[in-house]
RNA sequence: GCUCCCGUAGCUCAGUGGAUAGAGCGUCGGUCUCCGGAACCGAGUGCGUAGGUUCGAUUCCUACCGGGAGCACCA
């Protein structure tokens, strides 16, 4: 039994004869004093005032009493409503340190409370390059799945591919007509910035015909929603690209190949962009082989009474009980919408795959479409509806507002990583430091610092709010951010290797009794519940959060006391190498999980 | 108009109803004969407003003010 498993098991029975009220040990909650002074850990009294009918400073002075004298313990005081209890550190070093030094100290969750995850994200379309917004969505969905992973949890990474549509038909028809030919073969472009810039072209030459068309009619000023409809009627670009997936969706030959040529333009730049962001899938679908499966759906549901079919021919679900207008499933045409596709999509998986839970990573602007989506899968009797969660994030914006691509705010996911490569490298070269290492060992480095630093900067924030992302910020190294993680990790294990020692947490502690390494052995001995809880809230940012404490934890003592150097006594130097690579493997564990890389050396 | 989310330090963000609300950046001032200074320490300023629930509220509830998003036969 572990040392805090331990105490809460001491402190549940002093409970127990105490005051006969019964608090299994899993529910003794122990926290951290404001001051080190007080104790090592804290356990509050409040909550048991009520069963135990007596004031939460009496309860604290009978549970210190009865605690008083356990061995292990070297101090019980009760100050005022809180139960303060210093630990004899020996024993919990030696079990704390033996259990980062080897596997890692367990973080997954008993068997009975382990699901079956699938997790989508990314989700992109295939008529432009991938950007800021995307990148949180990768970063969120990845860390996301590695932390459920972790707690013990079976996740599949699921993609989803939105190659098909009217997007892509935009993309497609102004390549047709002012591409000249151009293929990333012959340009060297990359794929998907290939086909973006056939999408940008569309929009600015539909801009043109707007405008044209305006003039035409004598209109001035911004366009009325309703002349902004009429024009959209009457455009000749949309026309020819809604043609364009009306003869996609007949199946014709020639729209099919240009279609299919475009987008494997696109997947092999979106391989590209993928990989270099250290994101994967264990499994990916596309839209255009899914995407006629909601209609059944619909069909069932409309015979069964549970949607019903409008005047105009369209099919609805009523949806008085959530106090909302009807969704519309199927158009009086007969087509699908978003909305259809997801039910499909949504029944599909299940059926193909299986699950306890399904995740989906999509933005906050999306609830809506999504606590809709749930409801329409309950009402069609789907009992695995309530186990389905829209994993909601917030927008990214920028220093000038949000971003906006019509005006070409958008933060380019590539260019990004190439403009926080450039600066990373420019820093290593200034500083000279690693001019010893060969050129492909920096460049990898480089790299790994570049992604550290946008990781981190996208991870660390609640990914329920909207974030700012600040270009400036996002390069600084120093303080709160990715490369100062790395940079701890990376001197620990360089002072490891300099020590020539092999630390495997088999040894004695009783030397260590500074403040700052009782500081790092608290941390260390909280974490797994740390990440226990980011688990249990879906919540990458507190991982980001407690590695970054841990890490500033260790700058202080690293400042404060010499591993070896200057150190008389080989014991404390073995202790503290051991400590110090403890602490390293936790700084690596803590960063794995939010996808950052952990170099040896920078 | 209706619904949802967010207002914590100059800026960007932490903060399971409990002890003196914390970090980073920026500003000012320090440390170290430093094992990797991308470090460490100190100073300074803050819970949008008004009520309510509670022994106790930044945290829960209500209203208001301010900001954002959503309410398509778009995705």
């Amino acid at each position: 039994m572990s040392v805090l498993d331990q105490l809460a098991q001491w402190i549940s029975q002093a409970i127990e004869t105490g005051f006969s009220v019964t608090v299994p040990p899993e529910e003794v909650q122990l926290d951290l004093p404001p001051d080190a002074a007080l104790g090592d850990l804290a356990f509050g009294c409040f909550p048991l005032a009520k069963a135990c009918r007596r004031a939460p400073q009496q309860i604290a002075l009978e549970l210190a009493r009865r605690l008083e004298g356990h061995p292990g313990l070297v101090a019980v005081r009760a100050d005022g409503p809180y139960l303060n209890l210093s630990l004899e550190k020996s024993a919990w070093f030696a079990e704390v340190l033996g259990g980062w030094l080897a596997a890692g100290p367990e973080l997954a969750l008993p068997a009975e409370q382990r699901r079956r995850y699938l997790v989508e994200f990314s989700c992109p379309n295939t008529n432009k390059p991938q950007h800021l917004g995307h990148v949180r969505n990768n970063f969120l969905g990845d860390a996301l799945s590695r932390l459920l992973g972790a707690v013990g949890h079976e996740v599949t990474r699921v993609n989803l591919i939105n190659d098909r549509g009217i997007h892509i038909c935009k993309s497609m028809l102004a390549w047709q007509r002012w591409g000249e030919g151009r293929t990333p073969e012959n340009t060297g472009r990359k794929g998907d910035h290939l086909v973006g810039d056939s999408y940008v072209e569309f929009a600015s030459r539909l801009a043109a015909e707007e405008a044209a068309w305006r003039q035409d009619r004598g209109l001035a000023g911004p366009a009325t929603e309703v002349e902004h409809a009429k024009f959209e009627a009457q455009s000749e670009l949309l026309g020819a690209a809604r043609l364009l997936l009306q003869a996609w969706e007949a199946g014709d030959e020639g729209v099919h190949a240009l279609w299919r040529r475009m987008n494997d333009w696109v997947l092999a730049g979106y391989r590209e962009t993928y990989t270099r962001q250290g994101i994967d899938f264990d499994r990916v679908f596309y839209e255009s082989e899914i995407w006629k499966l909601g209609r059944s759906e619909v069909e069932e549901g409309l015979a069964r009474g549970v949607f019903r079919r409008e005047p105009g021919g369209a099919v609805v679900c009523p949806l008085e009980e959530l106090g909302l207008e009807p969704k519309i499933l199927l158009r009086s045409d007969g087509t699908a919408i978003y909305m259809t596709q997801d039910l499909g999509n949504a029944v599909m998986r299940h059926r193909q795959l299986g699950f306890d839970a399904m995740i989906y990573v999509v933005g906050s602007e999306q609830e809506h479409h999504f606590r809709v989506l749930f409801h329409i899968l309950g009402k069609l009797g789907y009992d695995w509806a309530g186990r389905l969660t829209h994993f909601s994030y917030g927008m990214v914006n920028l220093p000038s507002g949000r971003m906006k691509s019509r005006e070409g705010t958008v933060v380019d996911a590539d260019d990004l990583l190439d403009e926080l490569e450039l600066a990373c490298r420019r820093v290593l070269e200034e500083s000279q430091k690693r001019s010893d290492l060969p050129d492909a060992q920096k460049d990898e480095i480089v790299c790994q610092l570049a992604l550290a630093a946008v990781k981190y900067f996208v991870l660390k924030v609640n990914p329920r709010l909207d974030m700012l992302y600040d270009p400036e910020e996002s390069i600084d190294l120093a303080g709160n951010t990715g490369p100062y993680l790395q940079y701890a990790h990376a001197r620990i294990r360089s002072l490891v290797r300099k020590s020539g020692l092999e630390p495997d947490g088999q040894q004695s502690f009783e030397l260590l009794v500074e403040p700052e390494e009782v500081e790092l052995l608290k941390t260390l001995a909280l974490w797994p519940r740390e990440v226990r809880l980011a688990a249990a809230q879906l919540n990458p940012a507190r991982v980001a959060q407690r590695t970054y404490e841990l890490a500033r934890c260790f700058s202080r003592f690293f400042n404060a006391h010499s591993v070896f150097d200057r150190v008389d006594d080989p014991r404390l130097a073995a202790q503290r190498i051991a400590l110090v690579a403890a602490v390293g493997a936790a700084l690596r564990r803590g960063l794995d999980l939010l996808g950052i890389p952990t170099p040896e050396r920078i």
